[in-house]
DNA sequence: GTTAGCATGTAAGGAGTTACATGATTTT
DNA sequence: AAAATCATGTAACTCCTTACATGCTAAC
């Protein structure tokens, strides 16, 4: 009944707030730009989970032109800010390593917020992720001499554009994980300084 | 109540379950051999599904050991092959090259099986998902100029890798659309003879 | 004779999606 | 004043996931 939101969104949206309040619908746009390569979001989900955020005391609303009143007469805009209790559910999320954040929507959404993260939390994400990988691939290449016979041309071409791809993400993995060691070994906080890492460059 | 499947399960099995009877077991061992790249199901997933298929008469089950009584006393290895209905339902299934063969998991389910897919729906399945791509690739670079500024450098490499995956993804598309034109040139049935295709080699 | 892997299932529910409905505001 | 786009929302539904429960069979 109450939905119990703990999804990819919630984090999205309080990542989002909290560098500023935001509107749903401008909210969305910026979703969808912040994480459009992998993943879009409609109204239908969006408005939803904010107010079960709402509901939870995350965030509260600061309707423009009359305040808290999203069904009656008059309706406008209605800001979004974050609440205290919706900082701390953030800084919780963020330092949560598990898992869910090495899935590929978990992954991507929590390195879209890897500037509000800790620096010991990003590493076990990037590793978490990176591993997660190397099993998938490690699997998949035992099935692939096990297969081997009567895989016609389109599987082979799916499977070695798959095998292929999440290579790369490796390397990518590696790249950035190298540079974290890097900035990490400096001192200061948690800026993500990896102006450098050089490498993922060559692919034009 | 029925549960009304028609996702990409669906379809997985019943292509797989083309090509020879299989148990659940093994299915799902195909299953995340040939999907494994980009997704993976679990039992839960895999045995509600094989019911839902069997209630619609589209697969049977040759019980080894006792035919049919799954619940009941003596249960084995059920073996599930495809009905007449079955092998029509997925006939309708590879013709449709609707919006969720352009997506992600769609897509790449009705990719690995090309080979059972008539030669002009090859074409505009790879060309709806190449004009998505291209869609998002032009949203994304539209938001990009409008956000730049105030982008912290994780979000900045987020949507680069983002940007590049999919710009890479779309290079794959234009290569296979090439390579399809060619056979599709030459008489004969949807053999998909697209042996040398060239190009994606240089990815080392 | 007990661990490890094969094999099959169910109940409950999560996390959005789709389709729909509506009003306000700016542009043309 | 019509069209586009901004803006907010709900009901019903889908498709799959998680956690659990069970039993057979082969290896050690």
């Amino acid at each position: 009944m109450s939905s119990q939101r703990s999804g990819v969104l919630e984090l999205a949206i309080l990542g989002l707030l909290h560098e500023t309040p935001l509107h749903g619908y401008e909210l969305r746009k910026r979703l969808n730009s912040l994480l459009g390569a992998f993943r879009a979001f409609g109204y239908g989900s969006l408005y939803p989970c904010l107010k079960d955020l709402l509901a939870k005391g995350l965030i509260a609303d600061d309707a423009v032109g009359g305040p808290a009143k999203p069904l009656a007469g008059r309706r406008s805009k209605i800001v979004y800010r974050m609440t205290a209790d919706g900082k701390e559910r953030l800084e919780d999320l963020l330092a949560q390593s598990g898992p869910a954040s090495w899935e590929d929507d978990g992954f991507g959404v929590h390195f879209a917020f890897f500037g509000l993260t800790q620096a010991d939390i990003r590493m076990r994400i990037l590793e978490g992720r990176r591993s997660r990988l190397e099993e998938r691939l490690e699997a998949f290449r035992a099935a692939a001499t096990r297969t081997r016979e009567r895989v016609d041309s389109y599987t082979l071409e799916l499977q070695r554009h798959g095998l292929e791809s999440v290579e790369r993400e490796v390397r990518w993995l590696n790249e950035l994980i190298a540079s974290e060691r890097q900035s990490g070994a400096a001192p200061g906080s948690n800026t993500g300084d990896h102006t450098d890492g050089g490498g993922a460059s060559t692919a034009g």
